[in-house]
DNA sequence: TAGTGGTCTAGACCACGGT
DNA sequence: CCGTGGTCTAGACCACTAA
């Protein structure tokens, strides 16, 4: 059997075409936390042998998606109230420190493109278009996490975020209208270079998506 | 040939031997930042075959330590006045969100603890045992790090501190002083159970720290 | 168009857990 | 003490690079 000859997409190898693969199937619910991930059953799934299947748990336990015990096995990673809460910790901390380095570096282009973004996003709001709105109000978020331009910050929040993030996509928010509000603010801060106040406002934000989040885990819980 | 035969450690595969060793010889300078890392090399200098050697590079690259390029091989992750810079901004971000989590679930015997340890640790100061003091120092934060229980952030500034690490030991520091004077500030706080008053001195003491190996860095490079 | 070196497959090896 | 399934080895395959 030849290895990658069949449409052999360009410069990709078979562990990193396994775990793109494997991961968008955990994050879609195909493989939902806490189950066993056996080799052979991967191995046999993406039609390859089973060291490219144990590269890509390598790298999906790097990524916090996989639990991986010597010996022992692999498994979707659990998914509990209290990783949600530590993971949004991190994260608050995390941008907190971004923004507030981060607005001696914007420019006024930086800042009028935020202001677009942010128009956007209030009509996809209006719209009810959550997809797009999800997506646009990340654009926001990222070009203000990328002002301080650490790489190393940046990959840390991207990094464990997946399985967060596909929560967030199951369970919705219930304070769209509250995101707008704090959106605002934060843009009214950054217009004035004011960190410290930006700061603030992101701390704040992202505590309260915390709870928000945490609160509709629990309801469906009890649902 | 047997495998993991000769000498078989309890419960430890042969990957996370070679990771262990290889994270080491990076760690201490065999293999410097920047150097590439040929599998085959790495093959025989551990004795074992390719398979494990790559598996222990995916491992390490997700701790930060090596760059990994499908097709084109690993190399020693490149430590720079910028990444190092960006680390510590990152641990600031982190340790004083841990503080101030920390303080309102701190013990009494968690306070005395910590005062034991700066006792221990002005006292390895005093008679200039380096290696003893760094050691005291990190059980000292790591106490303080792990009172709110954030499993995930301590792995974020666990995992990606090994580099970090190594420079201070090759570097040393110029404010033993001032870090003994920050730890009793900081103790001071903890004991009122001020939280702000904790973080803040955290944030500040941790981005001095930055501030003096970035300069002893710069002068060495100099020098 | 070699040569170098990363990647994949097949099969053997063996640790662990249930019988 | 056997079956299941994770791990390792050897060698073949092939992507990239330098002439």
């Amino acid at each position: 059997m030849m290895q990658t000859s069949s449409e052999s997409s360009f410069n990709e190898t078979t562990y990193s075409r396994v775990r793109d693969k494997l991961r968008e199937d955990i994050l879609s619910g195909v493989f939902k936390p806490g189950v066993r991930l056996r080799i052979i059953d991967l191995s046999t799934r993406y039609g390859v042998s089973q060291m490219p299947i144990r590269e890509a748990l390598q790298q999906l336990q790097g990524e916090g998606l996989v639990n991986l015990l010597p010996q022992k096995g692999a498994s979707v990673r659990e998914v509990d109230e209290k990783f949600v809460s530590d993971m949004y910790d991190v994260r608050m901390a995390i941008e907190t420190m971004l923004v507030r380095n981060g607005v001696p570096y914007m420019s006024d282009h930086d800042y009028m493109k935020l202001v677009e973004i942010e128009e956007q996003y209030e009509q996809a709001v209006e719209e009810g278009d959550v997809s797009l709105s999800l997506k646009l109000n990340e654009s926001f978020h990222k070009i203000i996490n990328g002002l301080a331009q650490n790489d190393e910050a940046m990959r840390v929040i991207d990094r464990h975020w997946g399985l967060i993030d596909s929560l967030r996509h199951k369970y919705g928010s219930s304070r769209v209208k509250d995101v707008v509000n704090d959106h605002r603010l934060l843009l009214h801060a950054l217009k004035n270079r004011d960190a410290e106040a930006a700061a603030a406002i992101t701390s704040d934000h992202v505590i309260k998506a915390k709870d928000d989040l945490i609160a509709r885990i629990k309801t469906a819980g009890k649902g």
